[in-house]
RNA sequence: GGCGCGGUAGCCAAGUGGCAAGGCGAAGGUCUGCAAAACCUUUAGCGGCGGUGCGAUUCCGCCCCGCGCCUCCA
């Protein structure tokens, strides 16, 4: 197997990936704010942590995976004001929301989801540590970070501070601060506002200290992983590193992975252009679950991802034709043994793709490999070149893809119910199909054609798909 | 302006200094009672201009275009 390599935001470049303890990998991924429902472009990140996770547990490293929720901030603050109702009230809503979501969308449950606000005192621990090094000072009841006192500020995003002044696009009439591009660790409570009760005072944390309390508290001082979407990497990344490695005095992560962002239509996603879309939006348009993982995880990481709606009738497709595959060799009739070559055929579509995988999840390469092998199986099964000895070798393929992809379950009617979409009318029991397909059949052999295309039609409209095979046996598939 | 992605067929997209993967779509065909599935065939002057190579989509320079970040943002 080759060795995975990963991008490195830090160092920009290429790296081979080698954890700190060998076959145990700490990752820490930048879950969402819930103050509102996630939309597509956050699910595209998450799907990419999600493949990354999976991959590595497929590669057999044991994955320590710790995601967490911001449920404090100005916006969600405002929100459970204007809906009347309190912070964990509020944000209990669309962590469940979110929740369902990834469940919908095939992405695992990490080690530890956890709150910004059942952390409040582990984030108050970091910031008296902070103080006692003097990277923090106060001001008008707010701690802020002292970014002059830490050198390597910007290592991660090359950005250079220097030159941002107070002013037009730095908000400085808010707080008192040393200088515009302090952040503050701790906010001084405004009126009416909610707050907690701690040893540096009444208030509440600033955005990023969260992310460093909790990643280390449960993952330790030096994470090996730390992801999210690129938009993170500054502020939000570059100021953790600084509060992190000034705290500790050692490396905070050694490998950022970030993703780049979704695009619509070629143009950022936003609520003002009518282009942004939650997944319930686009599950009550009628597309399948599948078909949006599909379409987050085909295309790489690292580039910006255009979605239309085009493109997930296409990602639905492709992902039938993989079904189909999966089907063809679960019940399609092969001669007995094994055919010459054969196996080796699959074994190399199976390093390929893991090939494809290993290199910063490139996982069009993957693809490519599967669906090559797909079209060569496809082509010995029709010539009767496949033999019962192959399907294990082949089933195996694909269940190391599905691993991964997760995409070949066909239960995307089933997920759907559980986000209340999907017609839960009572539809045909598969009894009630294989009575009618052996209806058909019977007509079939009548040669009544017309008995037997009124039930696959009738069928069809029900979103039963009825197909004959060469071997003579009948295949149903619901759409 | 600084930093960062990207511009490959109708659409999505991989990739390499040496005849350009893969998927979707479209057209024609094989198979089928008819379909479906599957298979076959067709569908690319790699943003522009220069440069270095025997040879550049791939390296270098300049330019054009799209998108992101530069303290709300996955």
């Amino acid at each position: 197997m080759a060795e995975i390599q990963l991008h490195n935001t830090l160092s920009g470049k290429l790296e081979p990936f080698v954890p700190q303890k060998p076959g145990e990998v700490r990752m820490y991924t930048c879950g969402p704010t819930v103050y509102d429902y996630a939309h597509i472009g956050n699910y595209r990140t998450f799907v990419f942590q999600d493949i990354l996770g999976r991959f590595l547990k497929l590669r057999g490293y044991k994955l320590k995976h710790v995601m967490n929720l911001t449920d404090v901030d100005d916006r969600i603050i405002a929100n459970a004001a204007a809906a009347g109702k309190n912070i964990r009230e509020y944000t209990d809503t669309f962590a469940q929301a979110f929740f369902d979501d990834c469940k919908t969308l095939g992405i695992e449950a990490p080690e530890h989801w956890i709150r910004a606000t059942d952390h409040i005192d582990d984030m108050v621990k970091l910031i008296q540590r902070l103080q006692k090094k003097t990277f923090t000072y106060s001001s008008e009841g707010s701690v802020y970070y002292r970014i002059a006192k830490f050198p390597n500020y910007g290592k991660l995003s090359k950005i250079d501070l220097t030159g941002i002044q107070a002013g037009a696009r730095v908000d400085n009439d808010r707080y008192e601060k040393e200088s515009a591009r302090d952040f503050a660790l701790w906010k001084a409570p405004k009126p009416g506002e909610h707050f907690w009760e701690t040893a540096i005072g009444p208030g509440r944390p600033g955005w990023h200290i969260e992310c460093s309390a909790m990643a280390m508290k449960y993952l330790g001082e030096t994470l090996d992983i730390h992801t999210g979407g690129i938009d993170l990497a500054f502020p939000h990344h570059e100021n953790e590193i600084a509060q992190s490695e000034a705290a500790t005095g050692k490396p905070f992560a050694r490998y950022w992975l970030h993703a780049e962002h979704l695009l619509v239509d070629g143009e950022k996603m936003s609520k003002s252009l009518g282009n942004f879309f939650t997944l319930r939006d686009l599950f009550a348009k009628g597309y399948k679950p599948s078909a949006l993982r599909f379409a987050l995880a085909s295309v790489p990481y690292r580039k910006q991802l255009n979605f239309t709606f085009a493109g997930l009738t296409q990602a639905t497709n492709s992902v039938e034709r993989l079904r189909n595959f999966a089907d063809r060799l679960k019940q399609g009739k092969f001669p007995p043994g094994k055919q010459e070559g054969m196996s080796e055929r699959i074994f190399k579509a199976h390093v390929e793709f893991d090939d494809g995988l290993s290199d910063d999840l490139n996982t069009a390469r993957a693809l490519a490999a599967l669906f090559d092998l797909v079209r060569d199986a496809n082509i010995a099964m029709d010539k009767g070149e496949f033999r019962q000895g192959d399907i294990d070798a082949a089933q195996l393929f694909l269940v190391f893809f599905d691993s991964v992809f997760s995409v070949l379950e066909d239960n995307d009617a089933a997920k759907l119910q559980v986000l209340g979409y999907g017609s839960a009318e009572a539809g045909l029991s598969d009894a009630d199909i294989e009575k009618l397909v052996a209806d058909r059949t019977a007509a079939k052999k009548k040669r009544d054609f017309a008995a037997a295309d009124r039930i696959r039609r009738d069928l069809a409209d029900r979103g039963i798909i009825v197909e004959d095979t060469k071997d003579g046996t009948v295949r149903w598939k619901r759409k």
